[in-house]
RNA sequence: GAGUCUGUAGCUCAGCUGGAUAGAGCAACGGCCUUCUAAGCCGUGGGUCGGGGGUUCGAAUCCCUUCAGGCUCGCCA
């Protein structure tokens, strides 16, 4: 199916082009005036100018054309040189039944099909998923989803940082507290133990300890430093110990993106890119682009354009250990090689927007991605507290995401105990479900790139623009819908029935605006619009519902009508939280 | 210091590829539950769009300047 707006737009064309002014000018937009039409066309001032007419002529001219159209039943041309449209209700009814039949509600997928690779999550291996990974997993999960339904194929990777300074400091750490562990002892010969010699709590204790001491004790961090060196040169007790890390901590992380409803489709890392580094680097060296500055060796990427000298991307240490960009790159040769995904999205915390400007020159100046290749960098700013610092407990910790889920499940636990008898173990599951949406949405329905006020209270208010308010919108609807069916069996055809009180057809032109938003978002990598949308999608539908008896209509085409455009609002909302990444109980 | 992002109602945010009277939510105040879920609906009050210039028929939106804040700036990730 076409966009409601292409049809509109196509017709805005014609008229133009008939009146003898290019068709250029027929850009139709969303009303910013409601009262007065749906759609507006400001053409005819721009034209204007060119044809030395007047505007209010042109606009006259046009909307003459436009009379007994069958996508308007109304066109206005009014001063200074608006084109005002109303859209017919026939015409709007057909699209809806149009949306209510077709696949994917009607909205057709992109031409051509991309793969794409979102790089989200960045969790560090033996460490817990705090609020700052919040963010990253969120808005990631949103945009492959986003990606998928538009038609792309879309590969998450979590990209986890597990080759770092971290894991020698926990196996230092590790040495001084279990000495005796055959890792440790240089003649062991033996195979060493499946089982690993700590649990997952004992290992996010073990990190932080080792991070502090390292930070105090200057010999410890060089100690383990070098057993990070070993580690990187494939020490093989070193290398085992690393496989326990990886294991016990990969299975936490599962779990807890698990319940975030997050998935990635590859669980890479830094690791994985290590094999390709040094022929990276000799190519580097060998094309002339890698040089020793410093006693480092670096890139330049300073381009013309620039309003300011960048500083050279540095892809070796002087040590002679490999960095942040090095791996990045060398990720990049990796995905080339697997994939060859025509678009890169990462979605990174958006201080680190030089680094991936570098990266992403020294990829395509070294030739490791064509020129053409898209690379994006989705930065997202902080979640912050009231106080418009970094968001901590309330004993000025960083705050661990499962106790952020639980507080605010229980808040919304608490919120459905008061008001209605369920059994506690469905109000359980159900606050789960709401809790997660009110928390997705609060972060999602925010501008990525900004930083953000995260305020307990507010969020746990379930109330206004928050995603418990689209839920308990699906839920009203769930609701009349079993009742209908119980009353009525169901057997009726749903065909949806021109508008003909303005809150129905206010319901319609939303509805009908579904494809656009759904491309548009992508296209933007903006989540926060489809957020905008299904919450302008609930209140016609919340203000529709308060209008008009679904149930009791006595006629019975009408009902059927009815049914059938609540049914359609539904479906969009379902998808379109589905493509967020949260879902909606039943009733609530 | 340089670069970059941000500044819109008391608070939290939309709107920013230029259009008509700048929109929501929360908070405040006032209505609506014997009728499909009141986590809802309706209404009232509240804004020199940080300040100043400019471009334009038209600027929250584009350009310049200025103020305030955040972030970044070669061997951390």
């Amino acid at each position: 199916m076409k966009k409601i707006l292409d049809y509109i737009t196509e017709e805005m064309k014609q008229a133009f082009a008939s009146c003898g002014y290019d068709a250029s000018y027929a850009k139709v937009t969303l009303s910013n005036r409601p009262d007065l039409c749906e759609y507006q066309c400001n053409g005819a001032m721009a034209a204007a100018k060119v044809y030395r007419k007047k505007p209010m002529d042109i606009a006259g001219d046009v909307a003459e054309k436009l009379q007994g159209s069958h996508v308007f039943e109304e066109v206005g041309a009014v001063m200074p040189g608006f084109i005002n449209l109303k859209i017919g209700s026939e015409f709007l009814a057909r699209y809806m039944n149009g949306m209510r039949t077709a696949k994917k509600l009607g909205m057709d997928e992109v031409e051509k099909p991309e793969t794409v690779i979102v790089d989200y999550g960045g969790a560090n291996v033996a460490k817990p998923l705090h609020v700052g990974h919040l963010r990253a997993a969120v808005i990631g999960e949103a945009i492959k989803r986003m990606g998928r339904f538009v038609g792309h194929t879309v590969i998450g990777d979590v990209h986890l940082g597990d080759w770092g300074l971290q894991m020698g400091l926990i196996i230092e750490e590790l040495k001084e507290r279990q000495p005796d562990l055959p890792y440790f002892d240089e003649t062991f010969s033996g195979e060493y133990p499946k089982e690993a010699p700590f649990t997952i709590s004992e290992l996010e204790e073990i990190y932080p300890a080792a991070s502090a001491k390292s930070k105090a004790d200057e010999a410890f961090k060089e100690r383990a430093q070098d057993a990070t060196f070993k580690l990187q040169n494939g020490y093989a007790p070193y290398r085992a110990i690393w496989n326990h890390i990886m294991k016990v901590s990969l299975e936490d992380l599962k779990k807890n993106y698990s319940n975030l409803h997050v998935e990635f489709d590859l669980w890479k890392g830094e690791s994985d890119a290590q094999p390709y580094i040094p022929d990276m680097i000799d190519e580097l060296i060998r094309q002339g682009l890698a040089y020793e500055s410093q006693g480092a060796l670096v890139v330049d990427i300073a381009m013309e354009t620039d309003s300011k000298e960048l500083p050279p991307c540095i892809i070796r240490k002087s040590d002679g250990a490999a960095l942040y960009a090095t791996s990045d790159l060398a990720t990049i040769v990796e995905r080339e090689k697997d994939f060859k995904p025509d678009h890169y999205i990462y979605v990174v915390d958006k201080r680190q927007e030089l680094h991936f400007t570098q990266v992403f020159r020294v990829a395509k100046k070294a030739g490791i991605v064509p020129q053409e290749r898209k690379m994006d960098f989705v930065g997202f700013g902080t979640m912050n507290g009231r106080d418009g610092k970094p968001f901590k407990t309330r004993e000025g910790g960083v705050m661990r995401l499962e106790n952020l889920i639980a507080e605010i499940s229980g808040a919304a636990y608490k919120r459905i105990m008061e008001n209605r008898t369920v059994s506690e173990e469905e109000a359980r599951e159900t606050a789960k479900t709401v809790g997660l949406a009110a928390l997705k949405y609060g972060d999602l329905s925010n501008q990525a790139t900004k930083d953000y006020v995260f305020d307990i209270d507010r969020f746990t208010s379930f109330e206004g623009n928050t995603g418990p308010y689209v839920l308990y919108t699906i839920a009203r609807i769930n609701s009349v819908l079993k009742k209908y069916e119980a009353a009525l069996g169901g057997a009726e055809d749903v065909t949806i029935l021109p508008p003909e009180k303005e809150p129905e057809k206010t319901l319609m032109l939303v509805l009908s605006r579904f494809s656009e938003v759904m491309h548009g978002s992508f296209e933007e990598l903006a989540p926060h619009k489809i957020c905008a949308y299904i919450y302008e999608l609930s209140n016609a539908l919340n203000h529709f519902y308060h209008e008009t008896k679904i149930i009791t209509e006595e006629d019975e085409k009408k009902r059927a009508g009815y049914v059938g455009l609540v049914t359609l609002t539904r479906s969009v909302l379902t998808t379109c939280i589905d493509l967020l990444g949260f879902e909606a109980p039943e009733r609530m």
